[in-house]
RNA sequence: GCGCCUGUAGCUCAGGUGGAUAGAGCAGCGGACUUCUAAUCCGCAGGCCGGAGGUUCGAGUCCUCCCAGGCGCGCCA
């Protein structure tokens, strides 16, 4: 192991460089630019390119190509790495790495396949991420899937760069929806029962609230359903109220599992009043002057930015907002001792930005600890038609049905290809049509390709090899050199999608690597063949394959998506 | 009206802190299977990166102003 990746080693030889110009006076004291390695597009101009000479020609009065020698002689390389180190212009410094260096770089996953692409980029820090947190009045939609798979890949991802990661889902049963709901469900109860029972106005429409209540009234509901709603008790205590959203709840739960996402965590809303956290808050807003009482008595928070409407934490009525809920939840969680929360919104609460990193500040913990990612709306259309979707219409499609439809696996790389700030149409004709057209599959088949040859390899009784130096000399095809410098890349690529909580560089990056696998594959599946006749090459190219399947199979883990062993097209278009 | 996000090939989307000739998938056209799985591969075609200015050696990327779409701006959540 080199320990340091190859970008490192040529931005540290590069500083070093530019520390001897400067010492002998070349470029001046004071110049001192960002060394930015970029990886060229272009193979001729090698593995990793600066563009110093341009920036240097300035200061040092000399043209880019001057400077470039300057930089290339004064560069001290360390034997055996580079192939080639030389000046393009306009202004480029070129390394090219030699192909046994680059082959050495798979020393490690070969020790270690499972956890290979781990770095501790993170540097150990605890990190909670809530995400979904939708309401429990009723089945998860499309748009919570996004955010579901988001969280649960980047919570995946963030562990794998060395971050400390809890997940959490904060549940909001208490408060006015909570109320509505069990209004929703005794009114629909009682025409169960073939009373007449009065449906409120903004009441949950949904069929499963039918349903759920169909259940009510035959079972725990039976003695409560005649009676009328205001005899039940109180919302916190009402019986249709915790049957339905407890209901709710085990669905979500369910078709979340269904999605592959779990929770380490399920936060109650609720026991942030019974442990009386809520109040407190507000007191400690308010004894801080960081919040005050207006003339109705209700409590406003106050934004520090003259541009922001104070927020109301208690209203009129002495009830508290769900802002208030939500203050005394993200003080709770900075009092967990996370030194960073992570917070997946959809974007259409954007609005509460500020007021929520306002609210940190309220309590002395730093608003840049608090980070929200947002995640865009997904239209949902059928045959190119948007399909209106609100739980209060009742006209959703759930997320348990797309998964149904789709598959998990399909629907979560569909996703996960996508940067989460874009809008995004889903279409659920499209995605089930294209299903077998779908980019999951092909990185998947690509690991079932692999563990294909090498089954077949174990069936001559061949074994894949460990790592040696000697089969980088071995693998002397251009694919195979780069495959090889894709695989080195792995870690490096999930450490930047943890580190810009972006998990979509990772679905690329595989789709990238697996393309140089299936175009090896292809290419040469009559003329150079993994398994051969020659014994030495064979070796070395079981090794390099199983590499290819390790991380595919990491990365797609990474992705919380399968990576079968084994794929079979059905193929023909049999209908039903 | 104000704020946030988005605008890149016919369609869906990528394009690390500005870099060299802007990429991929799908759709289209033309090719490749007596095989370690054709759910694959190879080739062709496809672009004023929404528009206009600006910053500089250099802009899809940064700044300003427009245009278009989405979402917000409750004592709702």
């Amino acid at each position: 192991m080199h320990g340091l990746d190859m970008e490192t080693i040529v931005e540290q030889l590069l500083k070093r460089a530019l520390d001897a110009l400067r010492g002998r006076g070349v470029i001046p004291d004071d110049f001192t630019p960002d060394v930015i390695i970029e990886r060229p597009k272009r193979e001729e101009f090698g593995d990793f390119g600066c563009a110093l000479p341009l920036a240097m020609a300035r200061v040092a009065r000399k043209s880019p190509k001057d400077c470039g020698q300057d930089l290339i002689e004064t560069l001290d390389l360390p034997p055996d790495l580079f192939e080639d180190v030389s000046f393009a212009p306009p202004g480029f410094v070129n390394f090219k790495v030699r192909p046994e260096a680059w082959f050495s770089g798979l020393e490690p996953l070969d020790r270690s396949p499972g956890t290979f692409g781990d770095t501790d980029a993170g540097q150990g820090q605890s990190v909670l991420i809530e995400f979904v947190s939708a309401n429990p009045t009723g089945p998860l939609h499309v748009g919570h899937a996004r955010g579901a798979v988001l969280g649960d890949a980047l919570g995946r991802i963030m562990k794998a760069a060395g971050y400390m990661v809890e997940t959490e889902y904060y549940v909001n049963d208490v408060g006015n929806q909570m109320a509505t709901l069990g209004r929703s469900l005794h009114a629909r109860a009682q025409e169960a029962m073939g009373l007449d029972g009065e449906f409120p106005e903004n009441g949950y429409q949904g069929e499963y609230i039918r349903e759920l209540a169909a259940l009510f009234a035959r079972g725990e509901g039976q003695d409560f359903v005649p009676k009328s709603y205001e005899d039940l008790g109180p919302a916190d205590h009402n019986p249709a109220v915790t049957f339905a959203a407890s209901r709710l709840l085990d669905r979500i739960r369910n078709d979340l599992d269904g999605l592959g996402v779990a929770f380490d965590q399920w936060f109650s809303e609720r026991s942030l009043h019974t442990g009386g956290q809520v109040p407190v808050a507000v007191d400690s807003l308010l004894a801080r002057d960081k919040a005050y009482r207006d003339d109705s008595g209700a409590v406003l928070f106050r934004m520090p930015d003259d541009d922001e409407d104070d927020r109301v934490v208690v209203r009129g009525n002495g009830i508290s907002t769900y802002f208030a809920s939500d203050i005394a939840y993200h003080h709770d969680k900075a009092e967990r001792g996370f030194s960073r929360l992570i917070n997946i919104w959809g974007s259409d609460h954007h609005g509460y930005i500020p007021r929520m990193k306002a609210a940190m500040a309220a309590f002395d913990h730093d608003p840049d600890m608090l980070e929200i990612l947002l995640v865009q709306m997904v239209t949902l259309t059928r045959g190119g038609e948007v399909i209106p979707m609100g739980k209060r219409s009742g006209q959703f499609v759930t997320l348990k049905e797309v998964v149904d439809e789709v598959g998990p696996d399909a629907v979560r790389f569909i996703f996960l290809l996508r940067r989460a700030d874009a809008q995004m149409e889903f279409d659920l004709d499209l995605a089930k049509a294209q299903t077998m057209e779908n980019p999951v599959y092909y990185v998947q088949y690509g690991h079932a390709r692999v563990a294909s040859i090498v089954r077949k390899a174990e069936g001559m009784g061949l074994t894949v090899p460990s790592y040696t130096d000697e089969f980088g000399a071995r693998l002397t095809l251009p694919e195979e050199g780069a495959m090889v410098k894709q695989l080195c890349r792995f870690p490096a690529v999930v450490a930047s999608a943890a580190n810009k909580r972006e998990p979509h560089h990772l679905a690329f990056y595989l789709m990238d690597l697996v393309k140089g696998f299936h175009s090896y594959y292809t290419g040469y599946k009559h003329t150079q063949k993994v398994i051969s006749d020659d014994g030495p090459k064979t070796q070395a190219r079981l090794f390099l394959v199983s590499c290819m399947k390790a991380v595919l199979g990491r990365g797609l883990g990474l992705l919380g998506v399968s990576a079968p062993e084994e794929m079979h097209y059905g193929g023909d278009d049999e209908q039903d």
